[in-house]
DNA sequence: CCACTAGTGCGACAACTGATGCATTAGGAT
DNA sequence: ATCCTAATGCATCAGTTGTCGCACTAGTGG
């Protein structure tokens, strides 16, 4: 794995590469920024390999050969948005945490265009692609548990509270009510779900082992 | 709004209809069937308009005609849906209600063929089918919010106690973890989520002037 | 500077999607 | 029973998507 992630500006991404030359990472950096400046315009449905193309200054065959097809696109574009140092907020609170996190997830489901959504959405198209989108959220998430243990470590929370459950209950209700739901922008809904959840967590929701209540 | 909703069964759905024959009933039937099914073979990527024409025993043409393109499918599908007397549980226990309810997500969101998640995935390519999506959710919702009004009137939930955000808090996470996250069936995720909202909910978590906590 | 070859551009081609005009069938009414 | 017409079947066609063979460009190493 160590020479795998080497450098992650000129690692062409599939496929074997004996010849990481100049010109195939200029023409991947062009076609990956046209794959969000299109999902951008015209959506998950917009997304044709023609349009990808044109706007990169590359041909068709080209991309049906690097990537073979839309979904190689997406999953591409996934695993580089993931190669960053992002990490969630560190307030001192654990219901402010989650607000905070919970607002980065509101203003990327909401901005302008809607790239964040268009991704996910059209992620179900392809397998490969979904594959890619599980693996950053699966990503993401595992950066998130520093905020539950920084909890457990002021005492915040009761002993055995499991992290990923938590993480889910607190930001799930965002994706459901702007995605799913279509729900507007709501500025108030980052923190009532953060509070929820933070309520529910100091209550035992999440110990893996439940308080016994049969 | 009257003369709309006549008979779920021989209904036409799109644009006027000055001859509901038999035909055009049964046409409608075997399409709306084909459409599921093949949504259960093949997922969202699969479902062609030549496919459902053909194993509905219908022209392409006809398809086209009626439903414009797959989107009118699935809308169509989707309205038929949710003409049934569905209601929530009642158990005497809000977080049984919703543990019930949630258990009743998760088999539609695991159940094999994966009807229901093509379905929605199937949404995201479509406004036309997206908008009825959104549709048979609220009225689900709205169904659901009864489960609230008893919790309230048994005193198990604190005056002011909102109904939709703590029905999405409660259901939010299955659509999260199985839908998006792709995670595997959990016999435990219903109860789990269904008693995190519960305790989030007595604590007063939903009711819309928050508690102060400052 | 020169040879080698991975990567790309280019054109043509097959397959599929969705649309259109016309003939035929079948439901509804007199 | 018979006519009227909405609904369907049928053949055809234009536009688009994805593939293949070939020639050329541009990194890479000598």
């Amino acid at each position: 794995m160590g020479s795998e992630t080497a450098d992650p500006e000129t690692a062409p991404p599939p496929g074997p590469r004996p010849r990481p030359g100049g010109r195939t990472a200029r023409t991947r950096r062009q076609v990956l920024d046209a794959v969000l400046a299109e999902l951008g315009e015209h959506g998950y449905d917009g997304l044709t390999v023609e349009a990808v193309a044109t706007r990169a200054g590359v041909h068709r065959t080209t991309v049906y050969r690097r990537w073979r097809d839309v979904g190689g696109l997406l999953a591409d574009v996934l695993d580089a948005a993931g190669a960053d140092d992002w990490g969630p907020p560190d307030t001192g609170s654990l219901e402010d945490d989650l607000t905070g996190l919970n607002e980065e997830i509101h203003d990327a489901l909401t901005a302008r265009p809607p790239v964040v959504p268009a991704l996910i959405a059209a992620s179900f198209r392809s397998p490969q692609a979904a594959e890619a989108q599980r693996r950053l959220w699966d990503d993401r998430y595992a950066r998130c548990e520093v905020v539950i243990e920084r909890a457990l470590a002021r005492g915040d929370l009761p002993a055995g509270t499991e992290a990923r459950p938590l993480l889910v209950a607190a930001t799930a209700p965002l994706y459901h009510q702007l995605l799913l739901l279509g729900a507007a922008p709501d500025p108030q809904l980052a923190r009532r779900a953060a509070r929820a959840t933070a309520l529910a967590a100091a209550a035992g929701a999440f110990t893996g082992q439940p308080a016994a209540d049969t």
